[in-house]
DNA sequence: TATGAATGAGAATTCATTCAT
DNA sequence: TATGAATGAATTCTCATTCAT
C-alpha cells in the first residue's frame, strides 16, 4: 500500500535492472547494426533513453559491454535450444526439428549473427571464460549424440557421425545463407529472403542434412 | 639531372601501380584484421610503407578504398575457382574437387572470410555493381549444374539439386566453421584448426556434400 | 525496536563524528597521494568506506573538503611544535631540537609536504582565513625569537637574526630534501632516504644552522 | 631568393620546429599553473595558437608532453648554471654567485618551481631516464667540490662539507621561501615577495651559507 | 544519518581528411 | 608522384555533483 503512493518498482526511473537491461538490448541492437568498432555509446544512450554515463557506471567500458551482450545473447539462444526437447521426438524428427529450429533462430534474431561475426572478428576476445562458455553449451551437443545414437540403433541413421561437426554443418548452412545475404543476392541477382527462397532453403538444409545422415 | 633520367614516363607509372598495389594489400589485411570501422588509415598507410595522402590520391577515401580490396579479393576466388577445370572431371570427382577447394581456399585466405563480413554488415553497400558481380560469377554455378546434371544422367546424383543452394551449402559448412573458430573452439573446449581437426573437417564436409548428392 | 536503542541521539552523533573524520583522513591521503585536481571524491569515499554523498553532505564540495584538510594538517603540526617546550631547553639545544623536529616531522608526515605544495599551487586560496592562520602559528616564531635573544644574550649566538627567516631556512633545508626526493635522486645517482642518508641529512642541517648561529 | 618569395621557413605556419617549441612553452606554462592534473590540453593548444590535434601528433599524450617540458626546464637552468663559472672566482665569491644565482633563478622562473614539484608529487615517473639526468647535471656539483676544496685549503672554508648536501641546502632555503610563498605570508601576515624582502632573503641566506662556511 | 542511481559538463584522445609544397 | 604538417569533428571516457528514498 506505501508503495502504491510512491512510485512502484516496476514503473519507477530509478531502477537498476530495468536500466541495465535497456542498456543491454540498446547495445545489443547498435552492435549487431555496426560492429563493435562501429558501435556508438551515444548512439547505445540514445536507444536506451539513458544518460550516458550510466553506461559506464553499469558496464565500465564500450568492451565489457560488448561482451556482456555477448553473454546475453548466448544465454538467450541456449535457453531456446534447451526447449526444443529433442528428446521426446523420434531421430527424424528431432533432427528435422534442429535443422528448423537453427533455421529459424538465425531468421529471427538476425543482431545474433552480427554479433557472432564481431566476437570473432575479435579473436573471441570478448568472450565469457571458458568454464561458463561451455556450461551454456554442452547440453546440446550431448543430446544431439544421443538422437544419433537413437537413430543409429534402429537403423535410421548412418553411424560414426561426430555430433560437433554436425551441429557446426547445421549452423553452417543455415549461418552462411543468412550472415552473406547481401553479397548472395547481388551474385545471384536473387532476392534470397522472399518467402518463397526461404521456404526453398530450408527445404534444401533439411534435404542435405537428413540426406546425409539416412541410410538408404 | 640524374633525377630526370630515373623519372622518365614509364618507371614513374611502374611506380604508382606498385603503390597502387601496395596499398590495396595493405587495406585488404587492415580491413580484415579489424573491420571496416575498426581500420585505420594511418595503419594502411605504415603497412604499405607509403605516405597517407597517398591513400587518398589514388582511392579517394576510405569507403572507396574497402571496395577496392573487396573487389580484388572477388576476382581472386573467381580466378581461381575458373582455373578448377570441374568439367574435365567425373562428377563425384568434381564435386569433391570443389569443397576440397572451398575448404582450403577460405582456410588459406582468412581475410577473405572477415572482409565478406564486413561487406555483408555493411548490407552490401560495397559491392561493385550488379553486373559485374554477377559476370566474376556465374561461371562457377553454370558449371556446378553442368556437373549435377551429368551426375544424374549417370544415375549418380539425385535430380532436383539447385546448385545455387548446393553452393551456399558448401561455402557455409566450410565457411562457418572457420569464420566462427573462436567461439566454437571455446565452447566445445577443442581446438578446431590442429591439423587432426582441419582432416576430420574436410571429411566430414565430403561424406555430407556426397552423402546427400549421391543415389543410394 | 532494538534499532531504536541502538541509534540513541548520542551514538548516532558520535557515528557523524567518526565519519567526519574518517573523510577527512581519507581525503588527506587522496590529496596528498594526487595533489587537489588530481584527487578523485569517489577514491576518497572508498578509502572512507563511506558512501560519496556523505561527503557533500559534511564538505559541501571538493575544495572546502581540501580547505578542512589543510586546516587539520595546519593544527596537527602547531599542536606538535607547541609540545616542544624550547624555552626549557638551553638556546643551543632549543636549536638543535627545532631542527630535528622539523626534520622528523616532515620525514614522518609526508602527506604535509605535498599537501602544502597542493596549497600553494593554488595561490593559497584554500587558507584559512588570516587570523585563524596567524593564531596558529605566532607561537613558535615568538618563541624561536625569545631562543635567540637568550643566545645571543649569552654571547652564544651572533645578533641581528629574524626568526622568521631563520624559521624559513630550518624548514625549507629540511623541505626541500624531501619534496624533491625523486628528481634529486635521480639526478645524484644516490638513495636519499637510506637510514645512512638520512642521518648525514639531519646532521649536515645542524651543521648549517648552527654554524651560522653560532658566533666563532 | 626563391624563398623570399614564398614563406621563408622562420615566418610560415607550417614549421615542425617552430610549432613543436610553441607548445612546449604554452605546456610550460600550463603545467606550471595548473599541475599536471589540472592542466587542460585545450588550454595548451590555445595558448600555442595551434590545434589541440598537432600537440597529439608531436607529444603522443599529456604525459609524455610534460615529460618533455620537465626535460626542457632542467636543460635550461644546467644550462645557466654552466654559464656561472664560478672556478674563475674566488672561493667565496663563487658560493655568494651560486647563492644569488639560485635565488634569482627560482624568483625569475616560478614555473621551474611548480613543475618541479608535480614531477614529484608524480613520484618521478616522468623524469628523463636517469643517465641523461645525470648527464645534465653533474658538472654544478663537481664544480661546488671543487670551489669548496679551494676554499679550504686557502684555510677560509671549513672541511667536510658534502657539495651535494649544500647544494641541497642553497636550494632548499631559497626554494622552500618561493614555493611556499602564498602559505608563509599567509602565516605571517607579511608580503614575503616586496622588494624589501626579496633583499632581505638573498642577504639572510648568504649570511646562512657563508656563516656556515667560513671557519671564524 | 546514509546510500545507490542518475546526470551534464567536460576532458583526453582519435580519426578521416585536407593543406602546402 | 610523393610527403610532412595541420585540422575539425567526433568519440570514448571521466568527474564532481545531485536525485530520490
Amino acid at each position: 500500500m506505501a508503495k502504491a503512493t510512491s512510485t512502484a518498482p516496476e514503473e519507477r526511473q530509478r531502477d537498476a535492472e530495468r536500466s541495465q537491461a535497456g542498456i543491454l538490448a540498446a547495445a545489443r541492437d547498435e552492435f549487431a547494426e555496426y560492429g563493435l568498432a562501429g558501435a556508438r555509446m551515444d548512439r547505445i544512450a540514445e536507444r536506451a533513453g539513458l544518460n550516458k554515463r550510466l553506461i559506464y557506471y553499469y558496464f565500465e567500458d564500450k568492451e565489457r559491454l560488448f561482451a556482456s551482450v555477448l553473454e546475453q545473447a548466448y544465454k538467450d539462444i541456449r535457453q531456446q535450444e534447451r526447449e526444443l526437447h529433442l528428446l521426446d521426438l523420434e531421430p527424424v524428427q528431432a533432427v528435422r526439428r534442429l535443422v528448423e529450429f537453427t533455421w529459424h533462430y538465425y531468421l529471427d534474431h538476425p543482431e545474433f549473427i552480427t554479433l557472432l561475426n564481431s566476437a570473432n572478428l575479435h579473436r573471441g576476445r570478448h568472450l565469457p571464460d571458458i568454464e561458463r562458455a561451455q556450461a551454456l553449451n554442452s547440453t546440446l551437443v550431448d543430446t544431439l549424440a544421443e538422437v544419433l545414437e537413437r537413430g543409429r540403433r534402429e537403423g535410421l541413421f548412418r553411424g560414426g557421425v561426430d555430433p560437433v561437426q554436425l551441429y557446426v554443418s547445421i549452423a553452417g548452412i543455415a549461418y552462411f545463407y543468412l550472415s552473406n545475404n547481401h553479397t548472395l543476392s547481388a551474385i545471384f541477382g536473387r532476392d534470397l529472403l522472399s518467402p518463397k527462397a526461404r521456404n526453398e532453403r530450408l527445404s534444401h538444409m533439411s534435404d542435405v542434412i537428413l540426406g546425409y545422415l539416412l541410410r538408404s
